[in-house]
DNA sequence: TTACAGGCCGTACCATGGTACGGTGACAAG
DNA sequence: CTTGTCACCGTACCATGGTACGGCCTGTAA
């Protein structure tokens, strides 16, 4: 299994062939041995090590030039274990800052959505209109009147499949004020979990309607 | 205040000039007036606006070309908020997808920190070993040593449905460590079943925060 | 009129992680 | 010995969001 072309390497680890020569043009790669100037480059069986060894460290967002480090590390003598684990410390930290961003940029998102009417012309479109002007979109979702949840029912007829039910589950989120949804088809019926200060259960019918079903609003009365 | 130039608009919007020349090259900004073939671009006040419009949505993730496309629905006649409306869900799915692979990433990393030893010399790293052979960091963290199981009581504010139960469930099943939760809208409060080895009570209320409610951490004294 | 700030343009460059191509050389099987 | 498959090398290219540079031109104020 030894002396292995760069073909059986880069097959043998799942990656393509000028991946392998990149990696040894980053450094992450030795130069393998080479009949004097000229042959085919021939690999131990370290290398296919060495390449799963890059291929998971990337999978754990580590990037070329950092693992090339931690090549480094593994290499010279006299590391010690916690070198390595600052690494993957940092790299967590690193990883929790990515995610607080994405959070961040997140709940502008949602604040955006929040505040979106979801129909109509577009001068009266606030998201167009927010982005126009700074709301202060990312910051707070401020204390928005009273969002006033509640679940609404709608009774749906003309789902004939799961695929029916995805597609006015779709619908529903698109709707301004709806925070998640079940749509069931057996049961033919939706289950909306809604802001009414920013819809309201006819609204949500309506779009239903729209998308092609009949729907009507299952007004539980006790 | 009309008639600005190029790097007073730059001034204005706190860009490079040559951010503004490259948008322009991108089609992000109409190519301004300018005395016949030769002078300095002229840009109108609406400029700022735009440039504006521009970095707000660049921070909530969208990408120049996606900016790009907002900008012609907003020029173009006829179009329909919800047009917008879509392009906002589908960041904002885009952003949790984005999070969720970080999240699994984080999970690697928790894992590999877990069963590290942390100190000693690098043949016994278990990080390093790892990285060598897999041992699939990124699926179940295994019976490592001792997880320390213990259920969390969070007392939550916000949840006015049982949709919002469910999406605080689905957060805090998404957190590290959780293996299992219930979550009650009535009372206002979730229970968590999970490796405080992986994560902690605050982590969690922290999480659930991140999705718009307020939580706190119930410390049963008795 | 002359100096100087600032704008103009094309192009190259940064990092990131590769992918692709074209012309040539090596190697193995038949 | 030929054919076919693979490997070799250098270089260019992809997307992303800019930044930088050099040489020249405009506009303005003293």
């Amino acid at each position: 299994m030894s002396d292995m072309t760069i073909g059986k390497v880069a097959q043998a680890v799942g990656v393509g062939v000028e991946t392998i020569r990149f990696y040894e043009r980053r450094g992450l790669i030795e130069q393998p041995l080479r009949p004097k100037s000229g042959g085919y480059r021939v690999y131990p069986d370290e290398t296919v090590q060495r390449v799963q060894f890059i291929r998971r460290a990337q999978h754990l967002g580590f990037s070329l030039r950092e693992i090339a480090e931690l090549l480094s590390l593994r290499a010279s003598h006299g590391t010690d274990a916690i070198e390595v684990r600052q690494r993957a410390t940092a790299k967590l930290q690193d990883v929790d800052h990515k995610i607080e961003r994405l959070r961040h940029i997140r709940r502008g998102l949602m604040a955006l959505l929040d505040r979106c009417p979801g129909q109509g012309p577009l001068r009266c479109c606030s998201i167009i209109d927010a982005l126009e002007h700074d709301q202060r979109l990312a910051s707070e979702p401020a204390e928005r009147k009273e969002p006033d949840m509640q679940t609404v029912r709608l009774t749906i007829k003309g789902m004939h499949c799961d695929g029916c039910a995805e597609i006015v589950r779709h619908v529903l989120e698109q709707q301004p004020g709806v925070k998640g949804c079940s749509v069931s088809h057996e049961n033919g019926e939706a289950k909306v979990a809604v802001d009414t200060s920013q819809t309201s259960g006819e609204r949500l019918a309506e779009a239903v309607q729209g998308a092609g079903y009949s729907a009507s609003l299952v007004t539980e009365a006790g």
